[in-house]
DNA sequence: TTGAAAGCGCTAACAT
DNA sequence: ATGTTAGCGCTTTCAA
């Protein structure tokens, strides 16, 4: 191999490869970029050079010029005091994690950005502060836009941002119209599946332990759910509210026998509340299904992680969230491209607790 | 307010705020960057010109002549097929994120970073391909360094990251040594005081559910607790090996009660294993803790988050992966830094269950 | 204390 | 098909 490859300090640049490959830096950069109209021979010298320096593109000069980041937000938005307290410095991103919904969120934006060698950067806003720091980092143009997650559909994020142009998409539809996409599921549409579900069984006596009801989601299941109910005949249906925690879903259920002892079908906001349910059914002799039946929402990770398999109404969370980048990577390369709401069909997936 | 403020598309640049505030550049910025030696005077002059004008400086630019991008990559890395298939495209994301472990990590790095207006970029390498994405990423300067997270201790990354002398700091000790900082819980210690608990409340016959043994923390867990189990007269303890995950803690604690009803304690490898073997004692009409105890590790949400308060061993990992974010800026700001390893100790948590 | 000017490494016209 | 050149927006000597 030729002797002086590096003669300054840093890493390679496009004009150390050039020099190597006896080419200009455009070629360089053409060959690199993948821009055709280059004669294979030098193609192949230049990248033979690239190895030989082991050349990588610097980002940010790229950055620069093309005035891309190459990089979205992925913003985990909440309201400061929600429903636990602020303990810990960063209590909230733990609290948001506890879920496995996150999680799944999390793969489906990886999985559609992996082939395209992005990776998002992971934010919190929780606090106003922290809402303009989210703002402060888009705006430098340190991403070329964000994909918010809201836990509350108050959330004044959506909002902010579409106020400053930035491009953006939302999973869920937010409370008050904001002129931004979103991803959505037709959560009505899920209640009304574990409705059917519940009398097709039997159920005669069927209660509901719904999420918070200041979330969108939590209202249309309850809604999609009472419709249906009523439109089968049993239009009083007990509603307890939780908070989309395990906990919570104890708590609920344990009122909820308590106070309607004769209970027989539980249709429950999501699995991790679901699964919170079946403890209490069983520390009370009561058994899944055959005394009561529990249908859960979401069929995350709590559906099947459990002894008993949960009978759910499923929501693809995965696909949900990868669409929800493409969405976005439309409106980055095209700002013109109208809004759109994309709402996904719940499915219900029947294993053994109903 | 004056007219002409932007008299191009794009977003205001340093020498539009220096026009309007009537300084050079330079000035503004070191106005912007704190640099002191600038007159009190222009100093507010050239800040009102920067909310004139909406001012925000560029990533990009700003990193490039600074070499710094001023971003860090948070990288989980695994091991193809390691203990579930390969499923869906990025399952491993997904399963990654089902232990609120991940979601701790996360927290602990967000809030360290948070103060300092860096955002994590979020990776997960579980293939030889993707191991390479996340070196050419790193090698791009898109990043100014790496904090690993390794789901098993024969992971290849972080030897790769070493090699590629780029700065990057563990968390967990790897199961061959590797010259990069590191930050870890004195596992074995662990062991030893779940060991001690458990003979101190009278237990005689425990068994130990232990995580997957080919990660070091599962190794030293177990050694430490039979460590001081033989040191107290019981030198045979039933052992079964668990991945992890509830599932797997309830077949272990099936297994563990089919081989030897009489157990009458269980020092469980994680708490989420913990839970699950809690539920299936609970099925086998087994009390807790009066016919078993049952002593947890890590202290996660899930020692919380059922009825039954989680005894456990608690690894403080906010605070190990904030300390893995400061090292691993010094190791940035400080290339010549030596190599360290800091190690934090664990600390029993006495709830219902033991 | 302030300004002028030289790049950081890259892409994209434009010229050849 | 390839090379030349002009910046992208910022920081940072170096002079003044």
């Amino acid at each position: 191999m030729s002797g002086d490859l590096r003669e300054h300090a840093g890493a390679p640049t496009l004009e150390d490869v050039a020099r190597v490959a006896g080419v200009s830096r455009a070629t360089v950069s053409r060959v690199v970029n993948g821009v055709r109209n280059v004669d294979p021979g030098i193609q192949e010298a230049v990248r033979r050079a690239v190895v030989a320096t082991g050349y990588a593109p610097n980002r940010a000069a790229r950055a620069l010029v093309t005035r891309r980041a190459g990089t979205i937000a992925l913003v985990v938005s909440g309201v400061d005091g929600g429903c636990a307290g602020h303990d810990g410095p960063d209590a909230f991103a733990a609290r948001v994690f506890a879920d496995p919904f996150f999680g799944r969120v999390v793969a489906g934006v990886v999985g559609f950005l992996r082939p395209r060698a992005t990776h998002p950067v992971l934010m919190f806003a929780e606090t106003p502060a922290e809402r303009e720091q989210v703002l402060g980092y888009l705006r430098q143009g340190s991403a070329d836009g964000a994909l918010i997650v809201s836990a509350h559909g108050e959330d004044p994020l959506p909002a902010l941002v579409a106020a400053a142009g930035l491009p953006a998409v939302l999973f869920a539809r937010p409370a008050r119209p904001v002129p931004l996409s979103h991803v959505d599921l037709a959560h009505a549409d899920g209640g009304r599946l574990a409705a059917e579900h519940l009398v097709a069984r039997g159920c005669r006596r069927a209660a509901t332990i719904t999420g918070p009801l200041d979330v969108p989601a939590g209202q249309d299941r309850l809604s999609g759910f009472r419709d249906a109910m009523a439109r089968r005949g049993q239009p009083y249906v007990p509603i307890v509210e939780g908070r989309f925690t395990q906990r919570s879903g104890e708590e609920a259920m344990a009122r909820l026998l308590a106070e309607h002892p004769d209970v027989d079908g539980v249709f429950v906001g999501n699995d991790v509340m679901a699964r919170g349910a079946c403890q209490v059914l069983g520390e009370h002799g009561r058994r899944i299904p055959d005394d009561v039946a529990v249908v859960g929402f979401d069929d995350s990770a709590a559906a099947t992680s459990g002894r008993l398999g949960l009978t759910t109404v499923r929501q693809p969370v995965e696909d949900m969230a990868a669409e929800m980048a493409r969405l976005l990577q439309e409106h980055i390369e095209t700002p013109e491209r109208p809004v759109t709401s994309v709402v996904f069909a719940p499915e219900l997936v029947v294993r053994e607790s109903a």
